[in-house]
DNA sequence: TCCTTGTATAATAAAATGCTTGTATAATTG
DNA sequence: CAATTATACAAGCATTTTATTATACAAGGA
């Protein structure tokens, strides 16, 4: 299961974000989920399956509990692949100039940051 | 279909890629997907349509043909949804100096950044 | 040892996805 | 106007996904 895939389930995007704050027992993990989804143990349990078999989720047992953590590698993929659009909502600006304009302009920009008409960018 | 499910699928990220390149006819679209994946039109055509119904693309009718270009709105929400893990692999600088990390490592480095072991962020 | 707790797995049913073939529609050309 | 070209839509089917219920299994406590 590709990552975009793993990513496209609203449960196990619930999952990230919780592991994103910290680690978690298996069973707060169910706990979250539940009140939020109202799904069973068992269907977390399977979702936890595909973010460990996907490689977005580590599992460390403590004895007979499991602690998930996140592992961020495949969102860092993810974050890569984007790479190749970023032309069409950063500014083209020079080097060093455009790394300093991009996070600022995505942590507060929520408005369009007006950059060509979206035929395609300029390069 | 949300964003990530939209991106899900390889030929839609093949068609979404084409258009970052420059728009492009439907049927130069169905070509390039042909050539590689080897569906039918009507295939193609569907996955166009789910890229419009979710806002990834724009179609502009041009007599009998159909010239469809990027919408880049819903990626910029994905690499919004992305900011709450940015942490786990951007190094953990001052305000100025992360913008300026940011893309280098990002644009760079392969390996990984080596930040905290991965239990979650400092910060 | 037996029960409880925490978690995963298996079987299965239901829903969603993606493809195919066939056809409709609109504009273009002979 | 009939034929062709470009593209979309519809129905049907196979595959995949997600949930459910039932069960297994390991660790710890009574």
């Amino acid at each position: 299961m590709n990552a975009f895939d793993v990513l496209g389930d609203p449960v196990r995007r619930r999952i990230l974000m919780a592991l994103a704050e910290s680690e978690r027992r298996s069973g707060d993990i169910v706990e979250i989920v539940q009140g939020e989804f109202g799904i069973s143990q068992a269907a977390v349990s399977q979702h936890l399956k595909i973010l460990r078999d996907s490689g977005f989720a580590r599992v460390k047992v403590d004895e007979q509990r499991r602690i998930y953590s996140l592992d961020s590698r495949p969102l860092q993929e993810v974050d890569e692949w984007l790479d190749r659009f970023r032309a069409f909502w950063e500014p083209k600006l020079g080097a060093l100039d455009t790394e300093i304009a991009r996070g600022k302009k995505m942590r507060q920009t929520k408005g369009q940051p007006e950059g060509q008409p979206e035929g395609q960018p300029k390069a």
